[in-house]
DNA sequence: TTTGGAAATAGACCCGGCTT
DNA sequence: AAGCCGGGTCTATTTCCAAA
């Protein structure tokens, strides 16, 4: 069996940092906390913290911690049902909910659901970032216990809600369009006009590219991984993106941006995947996230 | 290269729970 | 009650590593 006091040490020092810190955090002499992370390690004969400045998990150390971290939250919920329970020798931290998420539904309707959700729940949230086409991934790892992802196709062990549509339009300001595309946005043109990228896993440039004006190349790009600032440089005329609906639509309204060729939004429909073992105590999160995305997202077919 | 901080290690000791 | 055992503290020392 596993020993929880040696696995909460591990987990502690993986979170804080430091053996020190850890120690403080469970009540314990830093040296308790060394022979219990130490103890451990020699009973499951492999090395689970990278003693450094800060202290970190290796791979199996960081499936430990994500262990705890469903522990937690198993433990809180069970607490909620039966308080009786409550002031025993449980840990009361806060728990950290780790989610995997896109950086556009990030930036723009996805942190309001999470906020709703902690408040609610006094959970704390810990989120990744990847592209769409790979948060699912951070799921099948067991990295994280749900995920905004592009793929309808239910990971193993998890359950799958779709979210709706985020709508993209090919945007830029009005003095990038008068001075690269002042006998309209032709084929030539495009091929030549700095666009904008946020980072190598992002092809829905080329994508609209391709899917609507039939072009192939890759015109010449700037490298922008951030969302806010993805629009920034458009606004700025720096080049042009794809930006969400979401963020434009004001810019849109009031003409500091123009869509590069009227009514070509590219769409990308998102899923929400909860891990089944965490299903329970993530209700409060799937409630809000579907709620948020219902309102701000486009609906899907 | 030196130095300082953090972690590991080892040994002496304490304490509570069990067993005898 | 005595003794054992596990797990903790405290302290001194060593080791390691990164910054000066």
């Amino acid at each position: 069996m596993l020993d929880y006091l040696s696995l909460r040490a591990v987990a502690a020092v993986i979170r804080t940092g430091s053996f020190e810190r850890a120690a403080r955090q469970l009540h314990v002499t830093p040296s308790a906390v060394s022979q219990r992370v130490r103890q451990l390690e020699d009973r499951l004969g492999t090395v689970l913290v990278v003693r450094g400045t800060p202290c970190t998990a290796t791979e199996k150390g960081a499936w430990l911690c994500r262990h705890m971290d469903q522990v937690a939250m198993l433990e809180t919920d069970l607490l909620e049902k039966l308080p009786a329970l409550d002031g025993g020798s449980v840990d009361t931290r806060p728990v950290t909910v780790r989610i995997a998420t896109n950086a556009d539904s990030l930036g723009t309707w996805f942190l309001e659901a999470v906020a709703n959700f902690s408040r609610e729940t006094g959970y704390l949230v810990d989120i990744a970032v990847d592209d769409q086409d790979h948060t699912a991934a951070w799921l099948e790892r067991g990295e994280v216990l749900a995920a905004v992802t592009g793929m309808s196709r239910p990971v193993q062990g998890c359950r799958q809600s779709p979210l709706g549509i985020l709508r993209y339009r090919a945007t830029a300001s009005p003095t990038f369009i008068s001075r690269h595309f002042a006998d309209g946005v032709t084929r030539e043109r495009l091929a030549r006009a700095p666009l904008l990228t946020f980072n190598r896993k992002d092809g829905l440039q080329l994508r609209w590219l391709a899917e609507t004006m039939d072009i192939d190349t890759s015109p010449p790009t700037h490298w922008l991984p951030s969302t806010q600032g993805f629009v920034e440089a458009c606004l700025s005329g720096m080049g042009w993106g794809m930006n969400p609906d979401l963020l434009t639509a004001g810019h849109l309204a009031s003409g500091r941006l123009v869509e590069l060729v009227a009514g070509t939004p590219v769409d990308v429909p998102l899923f929400w995947q909860v891990s089944r073992l965490a299903a329970a105590p993530l209700e409060a999160l799937t409630r809000h996230v579907l709620s948020v995305a219902r309102s701000r997202l486009v609906a899907s077919g």
